[in-house]
RNA sequence: CGGGAUGUGGCUCAGUCUGGUAGAGCACAGCGUUCGGGACGCUGGGGUCGGAGGUUCGAAUCCUCUCAUCCCGACCA
């Protein structure tokens, strides 16, 4: 009782934060779970999001010369045999297809039936396949660069699933690209994690941290892999993306071989990369507050929702006639990469559960529209990243010539607030003592943050930190200056800082 | 795949120990009163109690089997 505040979600974020998370995918309407196992739906609110960052990433990638195209959703198992470590980090988690028919059974049961000569995999991930279509493309150095992407859904076995962050099957791109010499697709390798940090902090409104994996969390396969790291409200670290430079392994694997300008036959240089769905998972974590999701502005589904007020079919008409003027004069108004700014119109007669639901959902700006307002010529507008108490009447003109500035503005804080916050989380650390406090300090499940260390680059050393803290070693960031120390584990001679932290 | 728990209307659960033939809150529908507000009242729809078998005059409740989910451990965009 009391002063207690509500809020929309419960439990907070405080008292239970993965609860917390699927509360708050549940009551946005985003996604549910399937009763298929380990599989999720996407909701219409949660895949207009997916199908906003999809049309951003596609023209960025467009724009450094990549083109889109579809391989199989089935893989030969033989296929995946072709590179040894990416048999050695796919076979355990792969469903398999053995049979091509049903036939009925004992007691009318459907059965399989019509056993395949050679099983296929469902798709993981495509370099093997990809890779066999590219071994037939490239016969010349002037076939390079080979620049493709594909969109599709993928399936990894998964023992513990979370939706958005970890499902069986979910949605993503793969680039998969072919060059002629190793530095170029090192390059390339860079260039699409670049991509993917100006798609992830300017639209995303998520702060990352760029670097390369250690050996021991390198992509199967890989020779050498990039990623860039978010941190959650629960100070543990999202991988958002990763870029994977493949040197000549799968080229070996899938005989992907040109002629160069000398007339020699050589091995072509390949790179992969990708995001996901899990973009989203991390997206809600960031940004959501107690009251639901917050939608950065860029990306969110809709912009704006008019929400109608009146008492009686006389002031509805009225009412209504003004809601849709302005809507359709907001839809008017060019944003980002859109022609118009999305509106929804929410007329239902629920109460004030109508406002929450918008609340719940995130979308940056809620105005209320009664008699009062037309008489003024006003809106009655609040801002999701605000209190949902804070609502200020603003000129009708006011509000439409103002409308993308607020919305720059409420993504702009979006970003300025998650940076604020993995800063604030983010300490430099030497003593072994307090490094291992940071990790395990009590204090409500949530722990440490994300610890800059010196390590001296020997697996024992990752390893005996992960054993005892589940602490991992998320990267070795790009811009971590030049600084001999200690390992921190061993105390042996450091190259340089490392970024540690607890990870989805 | 090991350890623990749970399956009852859309959701959260009570009822199970001490068998007697299904309940609450929320959600949903209708009507009314309200309302710049997560409102209130009345009325109503919706469940073969995860599935199969057994014990019994009678099973949500007891027994056996089975399936599924969740939590904890080894893997992961």
């Amino acid at each position: 009782m009391g002063n207690k505040v509500t809020t929309a979600i419960k439990p907070t974020r405080e008292e239970d934060y993965p609860m917390w998370y699927q509360e708050v995918v549940k009551a946005s309407e985003m996604a549910e779970k399937s009763s298929v196992r380990g599989c999720m739906v996407i909701r219409p609110w949660g895949y207009a999001l997916w199908e906003n960052m999809v049309a951003q990433l596609d023209s960025m990638f467009k724009a450094t010369g990549v083109k889109n195209a579809y391989f199989p959703l089935f893989i030969p198992l033989s296929y995946l045999e072709r590179e040894a470590e990416h048999v050695e980090g796919f076979a355990k988690e792969c469903a398999v297809v053995t049979h091509h028919k049903l036939e009925q059974g004992e007691n009318g049961r459907l059965v399989p039936a019509g056993e395949l000569a050679e099983p296929l995999i469902v798709r993981p991930t495509s370099e093997t396949i990809i890779g066999e279509s590219m071994s037939r493309w490239i016969s010349s150095y002037r076939d390079l660069p080979l620049l493709l992407n594909q969109w599709a859904n993928v399936v990894r076995w998964e023992m513990r699933t979370r939706i958005f962050l970890r499902t069986s099957e979910f949605l993503w791109q793969e680039g998969h690209t072919a060059h002629a010499t190793e530095q170029e697709a090192r390059e390339r390798t860079y260039q699409m994690l670049e991509v993917y940090t100006k798609f992830v902090e300017e639209y995303l409104a998520m702060p990352v941290i760029r670097g390369y994996k250690s050996d021991s969390e390198r992509f199967p396969g890989a020779v050498e892999t990039t990623c860039i790291e978010a941190m959650m409200q629960d100070k543990k670290a999202l991988q958002a993306g990763t870029s994977h430079f493949l040197g000549q392994n799968f080229a070996r694997g899938s005989n992907i071989r040109f002629q160069d300008g000398d007339g020699n036959e050589q091995f072509a240089w390949t790179t992969s990369w990708g995001v996901s769905t899990r973009m989203i998972g991390g997206m809600i974590m960031i940004h959501g507050d107690d009251d639901g999701v917050i939608m950065p502005p860029r990306v969110a589904p809709a912009h704006v929702v008019l929400l109608p007020i009146f008492k009686n079919d006389e002031e509805r008409s009225m009412v209504m006639e003004y809601v849709d003027s302005l809507a359709r004069e907001l839809g008017d108004i060019p944003y980002k990469n859109r022609p118009g700014l999305v509106v929804e119109i929410d007329d239902r007669d629920t109460g004030g559960a109508r406002g929450w639901d918008w609340i719940k959902k995130g979308i940056p700006v809620r105005a209320e529209i009664g008699p009062k307002d037309i008489e003024k010529g006003a809106v009655f507008a609040a801002r999701r990243d605000e209190s949902p108490k804070v609502r200020k009447s603003i000129s009708r003109g006011d509000f439409v010539g103002g409308i993308v500035d607020m919305l720059e503005d409420i993504q702009a804080n979006l970003y300025k607030k998650a940076l604020e916050f993995q800063r604030a989380n983010t300490f430099e650390m030497d003593d072994k003592n307090k490094f291992y406090d940071f990790y395990t300090s009590s204090g409500k499940g949530i722990h440490g943050g994300f610890a800059m260390a010196h390590w001296c680059r020997s697996r024992e050393c990752e390893s005996a930190i992960k054993e005892d803290l589940s602490v991992t070693i998320r990267c070795i960031p790009f811009d971590s200056r030049e600084e001999e120390g200690k390992c921190i584990c061993c105390g042996t001679k450091s190259p340089g800082r490392v970024l540690f932290a607890k990870a989805y």
